[in-house]
DNA sequence: CACCATAGTTCAAGTTGCAAAGTAATTTTC
DNA sequence: GAAAATTACTTTGCAACTTGAACTATGGTG
C-alpha cells in the first residue's frame, strides 16, 4: 500500500508547509500566526462573539479572551456589549486591523492562488474534487458549528501589497489595563 | 462559481480538521501534539539525531532539546553518543515510546486510512497525485534546505542552521529534579 | 426570588518557540 | 600542532499560546 503511504506524505507536506510559511506571515504583519488567524475570521465573519472564534479556531473561550485582549490593545479589533444580550460581546474589526490584514494575506492564498488558476480547467477541477473528498474523509463527523470558513475574498487579487510589511513586533503591550473594557469595572 | 474558493474552502477544512484531531489525538497518549510529532519521528527514522528532527519539523535545534529531554524524562526515547562524531546524540525510541506510536496512530493515519484503502484503484492514484501536486505547489518543492522561494518577501530569518554534526555532552544522569510525570490532561 | 445556565474574564501553571550564550568535539588553517 | 573556525547540542531568559478553575455579570425558569 505505498500509495497509502504516498498520500500522507503529501498530505503531511502540505500541513507543514502551510504552517511554517503561515508563521512566517504572521511575523511579518507583527503579529503571530494565532493573532492572525483571529484577525482574519473576525475580517471575514463582519461581526461575530468571542465564542464563535473559540470555536472555528477549536480552543477555549479562555484562550480567545486572552487573545483578544491583546489584539484590542493593539487596536486591531474592537469589542462591544451586545444590544439584546449584555453577557455577549461583538466584535468587528477596525481599520486598522483591516489594513493588516490586506498586508498579511491568507498563508494559503499567497502561495496557492496564482498556481491552483494557472492549472487548465479540467484539472482545476480534478483538484477541487479530490481535495473536498479528503476534507470529507478527515472531517466527517465533527463538521461543528462552523459553517466552514466564508473565505471569499479578503483581498486576493492582490499580488501587490506586501511591499512594505509594518513590522513593529515589540510593542511591549500589555498592562493597557482595562481600557475598552466596558462590563466590570464600573 | 470560483473553483480557487471551493478548493482553499476544502483545503482549510482538511488543515483544520487534522490539527484538531491531532490534538485529541495526543491528548488520549498523555503527551501534547508536538511532543507526540517528535516521538513519531524518532520512530520512524529508527536512529537519527536532534538536528534532523528540527529540520523536518521546521523548529529550532533549541526547541528540539527541550522537548527531547522531557520526552527522555519520560522514558520515551533514549540518548545516546554517537560512536563516530562525539558532538552527536543519536536518538532512538524506547519499547515505552513504541507502546505510546502505537497506541496514539498518525493523526492522519486513523481516519483516513481506512477510507481511502477503500477507494477503487484509479481514486486512489488520483487523491496521490492531486496531492502531490498541491503539496509542491505549497512546499516551494523543497523541505529542507529550503532554497528560500522567492515570492518576494521575506525577512526570514531562517534559523536552524541544521545540518549532521554530532555533539555530545553527557547523556543520562542529566536531568535533574524533572518529574517524570506528566500532568494527565483529565 | 432562588436557581441554574450562558458568555466572558482572570489567574496560575504548563507547553512551545526562539535568540543568545555556552560547552564540547571536530575540522581547518597557518 | 596549536589557534581559529565550525558543528552539534544544551541552557537560559523571555514572549506567547493554552487551558482548567474560579469568578462576574446577565438571562431564563419555575
Amino acid at each position: 500500500m505505498d500509495r497509502t503511504d504516498d498520500s500522507l506524505i503529501a498530505l503531511r507536506r502540505i500541513l507543514r508547509a502551510t504552517e511554517l510559511y503561515g508563521r512566517d506571515l504572521a511575523r511579518d504583519a507583527g503579529l503571530t500566526a494565532v493573532q492572525l488567524r483571529v484577525l482574519q475570521i473576525v475580517a471575514e465573519r463582519g461581526s461575530c462573539h468571542p465564542s464563535d472564534v473559540a470555536s472555528q479556531m477549536g480552543v477555549s473561550q479562555a484562550t480567545i479572551s486572552v487573545l483578544i485582549k491583546k489584539l484590542v490593545s493593539y487596536g486591531l479589533i474592537a469589542r462591544q456589549i451586545s444590544a439584546t444580550d449584555r453577557r455577549q460581546v461583538d466584535l468587528s474589526i477596525t481599520s486598522a486591523g483591516r489594513e493588516k490584514v490586506a498586508v498579511a494575506p491568507d498563508a494559503l492564498q499567497q502561495k496557492y492562488v496564482a498556481q491552483f488558476e494557472g492549472l487548465p480547467e479540467w484539472e482545476q477541477a480534478m483538484v477541487v474534487s479530490v481535495l473536498e473528498r479528503v476534507a470529507g474523509m478527515l472531517d466527517a463527523g465533527d463538521i461543528d458549528a462552523a459553517p466552514v470558513l466564508a473565505v471569499g475574498e479578503i483581498t486576493r487579487h492582490n499580488g501587490a501589497g506586501q511591499g512594505a510589511p509594518t513590522s513593529e513586533r515589540e510593542r511591549s503591550a500589555d498592562v493597557p489595563e482595562d481600557q475598552a473594557d466596558q462590563r466590570k469595572a464600573s
